[in-house]
DNA sequence: TTCCTTGCAAATCGTTTGCATAATG
DNA sequence: CATTATGCAAACGATTTGCAAGGAA
């Protein structure tokens, strides 16, 4: 519940989140957020970004270890974890919902979704380039 | 390398683990573990399982928020987690391996492998019956 | 005026680490 | 004896939260 109200940080998260195709930690977030808006704190940061997420607005990401990652792209789509510079890619292929029924099959209990990512080695490292992700 | 010496912490970890199908916590097996070994630090809890999990004796699982469960079961299968008693059980189906596949098609990198789980609520708690985990 | 949102700092949770000591090979 | 493992406590990184003050409806 509780009626929403108009705030001028929240606006702009939202807005940094949707100008990035990388996925930026609550710690990005802030550190770029804050140069439009100095004074914003983090705390404020978190809070605004679980409070879009919970609205749908946008997409957290939980990849195993590290800092969270956003996404303001929530179609269902998948992501790569590079295991080298940790950056955080879309991959572009197919869906694979077709597992959820795979794994309904002989479950007892309602499976209403998963949780899935890839991990491996990123072009960039794998051409032993300098990659190392931007601010 | 390092070359690995006996310890019976460890052993009692591996033990403990072994005899479970849950997929307790750290803490959970500090809990355990003290009532046969009463001065175990969960320092060592962590560290012994961390090694553990290096040698792939067992497998750390990285369930998105929350403390990360160890399963003593290294064969490849996957994990239901209930949203709401929070228990993760043995998902009993098919691999889907072939999703590497769909990932790497046009991937510039390589992919090495991926992590998925399946979330919902389990059959327990769609009974409504009382079903907090145990100790 | 109501109550949502913020900044700030302190608190929390899960996990790791430094250090001196104990145990193994 | 060389080295790994332990207990303890302090340190850490990521995130949450209490509170008083600020801003929107």
């Amino acid at each position: 519940m509780a009626a929403l109200k108009y705030s001028r940080q929240r606006e702009m998260i939202k807005a940094f989140l949707m100008s990035r195709k990388d996925h930026p930690t609550a710690d990005m977030v802030y550190m770029n957020v804050r140069k439009q808006q100095p004074n914003i704190s983090l705390g404020t940061v978190y809070r605004d970004l679980t409070q879009l997420a919970d609205l749908g607005e946008i997409r957290r990401l939980r990849i195993g270890n590290g800092a969270d990652r956003f996404d303001a792209d929530t179609s269902p789509h998948y992501h790569f974890v590079c295991e080298r510079c940790k950056s955080v890619t879309d991959l572009k292929m197919e869906s694979i919902e077709s597992i959820l029924e795979t794994a309904d099959a002989n479950f007892d209990g309602r499976i209403e979704g998963h949780v899935t990512y890839f991990y491996g080695i990123c072009g960039c490292c794998a051409a032993e380039r300098d990659c190392v992700s931007e601010s």
